[in-house]
DNA sequence: AGCACGCCGACT
DNA sequence: GTCGGCGTGCTC
C-alpha cells in the first residue's frame, strides 16, 4: 500500500504539477487513479484534485498533508485516459488542467458534488423505432469493407464519392465490433449530422446502448452518459469533435465521418485540439481502430493514407446513380451582356425548369449576412468594427451592422469618419440572395438556412424537414447546407458566388474551396433523377475551380500536394503559428520581433534550421480581434516530434510581460 | 487561481 | 509613525 496519492489539482497554470498527499488509513483500500478528491492546498484553501499516480517517497523539505475527502465513489477515468490528456496537453502547448476542464462534465468541478445515481428514466430523446434491419451491400461496397476488416493498418480512409454509401460501410463494421463485444465512438463534424446519423443507427441498432456526446447536449445529460460509459453500458456513442474524450470502456473502433471537415479542430479556446489527432492517439492507447470517411479528404489524411496502404475509395454512386453535369458561368461576360444581377440568366432559366418538374433547388452563398462590406458614400469610409480590424456585415433581418468576430453589433446607420448617413453596401450576403430570389421566383417556396436564421433551436430542423419533404422549393444557405443534405429530389444547386471560397489568404483555402464545392455539388441528383450544378463565378480560370467542376478528387490532391511541397506547408511540413496580442499595438509588435529573433537564433544554434523554418513576425491577417492587436510567427517543422518538441519547449521557457499575451496554434486551419 | 509576504507613498 | 498599493512567489 503507497503512503502518498499524487494528486492533479484543479488550478489553471499548475496543470503539469502533481502534489502529494498522504493517504488516509481508512481511505486506503479505496483511493485509485482518477479518484476526485478534495485535499487542503496552501494555509485556507480546500481544492478538488484527481489523483494520477502513488508513490512512497516525498522530499523531506515537503511536508504533505492529509487527503480531506474522496468526492466521488468511482474513478473518473484510467491511467490510459490519463496518458491521452497528458499528451493533448504536451502536443497543443497547455497544461494538462485544462483539458481536462473541456474533457470532463462541468458537473465535476462543481462545488458540492452529488454521488452519481442511475437515472430511473430512461434517455427519453432516443425512440426506437424498429429492430436489426439487414441492407445488403453492393458488390463494390462489400469488397472495399472486406480489405478494411482485413487490413493491419491502424487507421483507414474510405474514400467514398459524395453518395457511395460510406455510411453502410461503417454500419457493417459497428456490426462487427459490436458482435466481439467491444464499443464503438462515431464522430460527425456537427450536431446536425450527428443528429441525422443517430436517427439511421437507431433505425438500425435500436436506442438500447446508443448516446449522444456534444456540445449542445445538458450537462447534466453528459454527466450521466460519462458514467454509462464507465460502466460499459453504451456500445456506441455518437459525437462531434468533443466526444473523444468521453471515457468509452472496451472502445474497439472509432469511425469520423467527413474528414475533411475542419470543425474537428477547436480552434478557439485551448486546448486547440483536433479531434482526428487526438483519436489516433486514444486508438493507440486502447488498440482500437479507426475508419475515417470522406469525399474530399482532408490532404493531409489523403497523402498519409497513400502511403501507409491504407486508402480504400469507393468509385460509384450507391444505385447508380449519376455524380452531377456541372457547368461553370462566367458573370464578367454576364455583366458585358447586360445583367448586373447576381444570379446570371441560365441559372434563373434551370431553377425555373427544376422547380416546374417538381424538383428543388439549392443555393449556396458562403457569406451570411446581406452583404460583404458597407461603404460611405461622401469619403468612402468602410464601416468597421472598433474592436476588430474587419469590416461589419450589415443584417437585413435585424437591420443593424454585426461584427462576425467579436459579436458587436449596432443600429447606428452612420459614417465613422464624416457621420454621413449615405452608406451602400457591397457584395452579397445570403441575405440579400433570399431578398433578390424571392423577387425573382416569386411564385415559389423560399426558405434561407444559416447560423443567423436559427431562431429557436428547433428551426434548424424544421426547416430541413420541411425541404426533405418537398414543401420547399428553393433552399438558400451558407456551408452549413452543404454538408450530409441526403434529398433525392434536389437536382439543381447553384452556387452563387464560387470565387469566394478560393480567396483567402490562407495556404489551404483551396483545398477548403475544393472540398466545399463538391460536397455542395454532391447534393445534386442523388436519386433517379441527374442532377445539374452551376458554378457563377468571376473566375472562370481558377484551376481549382475547373477541379471542383470535373469531381476530380485526384487531379486536385496532385496539384495540391505540388504547391505545399514548394512551399514546405503540410504534409511536408507542420504548422505551428504563435500569436502575440496586445491591447497595444506597438508592445505586441515589439514583443513578436524579440520572441521571433530569440526563437530563431535557438533554432540556428542547434544546426535545425534547415528543417525547422519560421517565418515572422508578421502582421495577423485580421490584425486586431477584440481590441487585441495580433502578430504571427508561423513555424514550418520538417522534423516531426523531435522539432516539435524544440520548439514548444523552447515557448515553454519563455515569461511575457503581462500586457503581452501568447496564443499557440498547433497544426492550425486557418492562418487569419 | 488565491492568498501571503513585502517594500514604498499619502493619511487619521 | 501606519494603512494599503499590487509586484512576486508559493501552494504537497
Amino acid at each position: 500500500m503507497y503512503k502518498y496519492a499524487l494528486v492533479l489539482v484543479d488550478v489553471a497554470k499548475l496543470g503539469t504539477k502533481t502534489f502529494s498527499y498522504l493517504i488516509p488509513k481508512d481511505f486506503k483500500d479505496k483511493i485509485k487513479i482518477g479518484q476526485a478528491l478534495s485535499v487542503p492546498f496552501g494555509p485556507k484553501r480546500k481544492i478538488k484534485g484527481y489523483v494520477v499516480g502513488f508513490s512512497n517517497y516525498l522530499d523531506e523539505s515537503i511536508k504533505a498533508k492529509y487527503i480531506d475527502e474522496i468526492l466521488e465513489s468511482e474513478p473518473l477515468f484510467d491511467i490510459e485516459y490519463l496518458k491521452l490528456l497528458e499528451w493533448v496537453a504536451n502536443y497543443y502547448f497547455c497544461d494538462i488542467a485544462t483539458v481536462l476542464k473541456t474533457a470532463l462534465p462541468q458537473k465535476f468541478f462543481e462545488k458540492n458534488v452529488k454521488k452519481y445515481r442511475k437515472p430511473k428514466k430512461e434517455n427519453a430523446a432516443l425512440k426506437e423505432e424498429s429492430g436489426l434491419i439487414e441492407h445488403n451491400l453492393s458488390d463494390e461496397q462489400q469488397k472495399v469493407y472486406e480489405e478494411i476488416k482485413h487490413v493491419n493498418a491502424q487507421n483507414s480512409l474510405l474514400w467514398g464519392i459524395t453518395g457511395s454509401g460510406k455510411t453502410e460501410i461503417y454500419f457493417k463494421l459497428i456490426e462487427d465490433t459490436i458482435k466481439e463485444g467491444k464499443n464503438v465512438l462515431f464522430m460527425a463534424p456537427e450536431i446536425a449530422l450527428v443528429s441525422q446519423l443517430t436517427m439511421r443507427t437507431i433505425n438500425r441498432f435500436g436506442s438500447q446502448n446508443v448516446a449522444i456526446w456534444h456540445s449542445s447536449i445538458s450537462e447534466a445529460e453528459k454527466y450521466s452518459v460519462w458514467q454509462r460509459l464507465r460502466q460499459n453500458e453504451i456500445k456506441i456513442l455518437f459525437g462531434a469533435r468533443s466526444a473523444v474524450f468521453a471515457p468509452i470502456a472496451n472502445l474497439g473502433l472509432i469511425i469520423i465521418d467527413e474528414e475533411h471537415d475542419t470543425s474537428y479542430k477547436q480552434t478557439m479556446p485551448n486546448p486547440r485540439y483536433c479531434a482526428k489527432n487526438v483519436a489516433k492517439k486514444l486508438a493507440q492507447l486502447y488498440g482500437a481502430k479507426i475508419i475515417s470517411g470522406s469525399a474530399t479528404p482532408d490532404v493531409e489524411s489523403f497523402w498519409e493514407a497513400q502511403n501507409t496502404n491504407s486508402l480504400f475509395e469507393l468509385k460509384n454512386r450507391y444505385n447508380n446513380a449519376q455524380l452531377p453535369d456541372v457547368s461553370i458561368i462566367d458573370m464578367k461576360s454576364e455583366r458585358l451582356e447586360g445583367n448586373l444581377g447576381i444570379f446570371s440568366r441560365t441559372l434563373v432559366e434551370k431553377t425555373k425548369q427544376t422547380v416546374e418538374r417538381g424538383e428543388q433547388v439549392i443555393f449556396l452563398i458562403n457569406r451570411r449576412g446581406f452583404s460583404s462590406y458597407t461603404q460611405c458614400m461622401e469619403c468612402g469610409e468602410v464601416l468597421e468594427c472598433k474592436k476588430c480590424a474587419i469590416p461589419l456585415i450589415y443584417h437585413s433581418q435585424t437591420n443593424s451592422y454585426k461584427c462576425h468576430y467579436c459579436g458587436y453589433e449596432t443600429k447606428a446607420a452612420k459614417c465613422a469618419k464624416c457621420s454621413s448617413e449615405e452608406l451602400e453596401n457591397f457584395g452579397t450576403g445570403s441575405q440579400r440572395v433570399e431578398e433578390i430570389a424571392r423577387k425573382i421566383f416569386s411564385d415559389m417556396t423560399i426558405a434561407r438556412l444559416d447560423s443567423d436564421s436559427l431562431n429557436t433551436k428547433n428551426e434548424h430542423i424544421e426547416i430541413l424537414q420541411k425541404f426533405q419533404q418537398g414543401e420547399i422549393n428553393i433552399l438558400i444557405g451558407t456551408q452549413m447546407i452543404a454538408k450530409g443534405l441526403d434529398n433525392p429530389n434536389v437536382t439543381l444547386v447553384g452556387v452563387i458566388n464560387a470565387d469566394l471560397s478560393f480567396n483567402l489568404p490562407d495556404y489551404r483555402s483551396s483545398e477548403r474551396g475544393f472540398s466545399l464545392l463538391t460536397q455542395v455539388a454532391g447534393r445534386s441528383g442523388r436519386g433517379e433523377h441527374k442532377g445539374k450544378v452551376i458554378f457563377q463565378t468571376y473566375n472562370p480560370d481558377n484551376l481549382f475551380l475547373q477541379k471542383a467542376k470535373e469531381q476530380d478528387y485526384l487531379s486536385f490532391f496532385e496539384k495540391e500536394k505540388e504547391l505545399r511541397q514548394e512551399y514546405d506547408y503540410p504534409p511536408y511540413s507542420k504548422i505551428i503559428r504563435i500569436i502575440i496580442s496586445s491591447s497595444e499595438d506597438f508592445m505586441a509588435e515589439h514583443a513578436c520581433v524579440e520572441i521571433a529573433a530569440h526563437l530563431e537564433n535557438y533554432i540556428k544554434k542547434l544546426s535545425l534550421d534547415e528543417r525547422i523554418i519560421t517565418l515572422g513576425p508578421v502582421p495577423c491577417v485580421i490584425g486586431k480581434i477584440r481590441g487585441e492587436y495580433r502578430y504571427n510567427i508561423l513555424i514550418k517543422n520538417k522534423l516531426g516530434q523531435k522539432g516539435h518538441d524544440t520548439v514548444l519547449g523552447f515557448l515553454r521557457r519563455i515569461s511575457l510581460h503581462k500586457e503581452i499575451k501568447m496564443t499557440v496554434d498547433v497544426d492550425p486551419t486557418d492562418i487569419l
